[in-house]
DNA sequence: TAGTAACC
DNA sequence: TGAG
């Protein structure tokens, strides 16, 4: 057998070795909903506008991103944080759409982490040519909750690797309404989005969006 | 190294 | 040419 990490898809390259265990990949958990997804993506960016954050090397990120919950990931040339305010507005952080706690929660439990209660979204925009490099999420406080991660639009590759940054990395697609969840042994494991390739989503358009929830505070 | 580039 |  297997390892039951991301059941229900296979990986894009052919080696099977096992991974560490804790996380899923629920395909097309969130298809029926994308456009409610939408639209809660519309009115957050409205109040708290996509914007490319620089990284504490000082180089500009690929991928858009805004947020939405009682705190926000924020990176700046002073690092890594989550703050409850939007450093470019200076507002509160609208708050967490219901449609979005709904998915999130519902894809958690599915997953084996029924008591998931996010309070921190980051949503990212990639357009084509938009990449995100291996990294760990590891500015949450409470690293017991998974995170929960939703896809809409263009297809990308998702990299996911082991704990740590030389551990092999296995390719899986990432489509539209997608939902992948990590935690408990894996909540730690490294990660990253390939360049992404152009085309036009019929939903969507031309970009993809990433829905991440976490519990930060 | 939440990046990029060079080089095999 | 593209993946690594």
């Amino acid at each position: 057998m297997t390892s039951d990490l991301f059941a229900g898809l296979e990986p894009k390259q052919s080696a099977q070795e096992n991974m560490a265990k804790g996380a899923i990949l629920l395909r097309g958990q969130a298809v029926a909903r994308a456009d409610d997804l939408l639209a809660a993506i519309g009115k957050v960016s409205a109040a708290s506008p996509f914007r490319n954050m620089v990284t504490p090397g000082g180089h500009v990120m690929s991928v858009a991103m805004t947020n939405c919950g009682q705190a926000g990931w924020v990176t700046d040339r002073s690092g890594y944080r989550y703050d409850g305010i939007d450093p470019q507005t200076g507002q509160l952080l609208p708050e967490m759409p219901e449609s979005l706690l709904t998915v999130a929660t519902e894809a958690a439990t599915k997953a084996g982490y029924p008591d998931f209660r996010p309070d921190a979204c980051l949503i990212n925009r990639y357009e084509p040519g938009a990449r995100l490099s291996l990294h760990q999420d590891r500015n949450e406080r409470d690293m017991a909750n998974p995170i929960v991660s939703v896809s809409l639009g263009l297809p990308a590759t998702f990299q996911f690797g082991g704990l740590k940054r030389n551990d092999p990395v296995k390719k899986y697609a990432l489509l539209h309404g997608d939902v992948a969840v990590w935690g408990g042994p894996s909540r730690l494991c490294y990660h990253g989005v390939m360049m992404l390739k152009d085309g036009e989503h019929p939903v969507v358009g031309r970009m993809r969006l990433n829905l991440t929830f976490r519990g930060a505070l």
